[in-house]
DNA sequence: ACCTGAACACCGTTCAAGT
DNA sequence: ACCTGAACACCGTTCAAGT
């Protein structure tokens, strides 16, 4: 894998194009993006990246390994957009809130690259340094560090996979144009109440609460649960 | 959507094929399982599955609407095996936990099929069947309705999700071959102290827990604060 | 050094024709 | 009633040839 793959630092001349594009990895990264965001999902494919770019398709593999290098590039400028827009505040549970929803609105601002990207964790710079930041919150905060660690893993985790879910979840509704919330309601209220009498019950609530994310709260939870376990560490230490 | 095709129940009469092999939704959905398995997610197609089964490609489009209604089959197939492996005990955290690793385990078991299938949730009668037991668990230990409703959500998107983003990375992990374990003991031994000091401090952990799913954690930590929840419910009512 | 064009080996899906 | 075969409009990727 990686074969031919010149790094964007290395690269020597650059020709333009036939059609007068002097490409570059983010003019890609961009292109790309855009392309999702107009045609959904199944509308990205390297011929059609080429001809948006003005560029032959087969150029693409010396900028990219594939269609899947790129997909990792998109998933790295995802993560990183969410890094940027964060400032830590010092309170760790705050810090932690507000940077997993930033995560989660990344990916959920771009649902289809978000349907690409993710579940494909990477180990990449921006990656890591997310990571970083997450241990430091924890163990600056006097989780030690085994506790620290699991709960990092958590976090990260379930803000990757809620993303994706609910990145899914968007893209789908978007390319089919259905109105959701209608959909919910009328499979909900359809069902008999004898067979199925707590939906029946709840119908209403579950109408209201099923278009949107149950991130927010899972993550509410989760932080719930840290901060009873570090109370719990610093009254036995 | 849906145009053509014909409910199970509904065939009439069917003829073998060409090569004698007699069609019907449970072989076809099997097959498609089979052939996941064995070859991927990037080895399933239309055309591949058609040879596998002995008929024409073209054949598959009066069983389901496309690829598409072949993934929903595939994912209510998973729901549904969660769901017959479950009993429950009457205690609530333990049956939610039990059910939880149930969903997430059989999304595991067919990784590339989960990598398919998952956020593609659909409102089918198996998945139904499933949310009305997971509200029932929660209605019946005493949290009022709109406390019940909201857990219910996260606990079951986080489910959904982890599976789906666990199934990935072993799908991936599966094609590639590659031995994970070593992979991420290298991306974190190879770092800077200096600039990733909180990474440094916890490799050694980090290596050990990152090649296991997070979701055991992230499901008692949701546990955790629905049972404080429940209590604050209790002492106050 | 970099981009192009042709070629290879595939796709999903439709629909008229066969049995 | 059900399955088939040909056709259509696409794919990702490689590699020798061009500039």
């Amino acid at each position: 894998m990686a074969k031919k793959v010149v790094p964007e630092e290395a690269r020597r001349r650059r020709r333009p194009t036939r059609q007068g594009t002097v490409l570059s990895e983010r003019l890609i990264i961009d292109t790309a993006l855009r392309m999702l965001r107009e045609h959904g999902s199944a509308g990205l494919s390297a011929r059609r990246l080429g001809a948006a770019l003005g560029a032959d398709p087969s150029t693409l593999y010396r900028y990219f390994d594939g269609m899947d290098g790129l997909t990792l590039a998109i998933g790295e400028e995802l993560i990183g957009r969410a890094l940027d827009a964060f400032t830590a505040t010092g309170d760790w549970r705050h810090d932690l809130r507000e940077l997993g929803l930033l995560i989660h609105g990344a990916y959920l601002s771009h649902p289809q690259a978000a349907v690409l990207t993710a579940g494909r964790v990477t180990g990449r710079p921006r990656e890591i340094a997310a990571d970083e930041t997450v241990l430091g919150l924890l163990r600056t905060a006097g989780f030690p560090d085994a506790e620290a660690v699991g709960i990092y893993h958590a976090f990260i985790d379930q803000s990757l996979a809620f993303a994706a879910l609910d990145a899914g979840a968007l893209a789908l509704a978007e390319t089919s144009r259905t109105s959701d919330e209608r959909q919910w309601e009328s499979t909900y209220a359809r069902l008999p109440a004898d067979e199925y009498p707590h939906i029946a019950a709840t119908a209403r609530l579950l109408a209201a609460r099923m278009n949107h994310s149950a991130y927010p709260l899972a993550l509410d939870m989760l932080l719930d649960s840290a901060e009873a376990r570090l109370r719990a560490v610093r009254t036995t230490p």
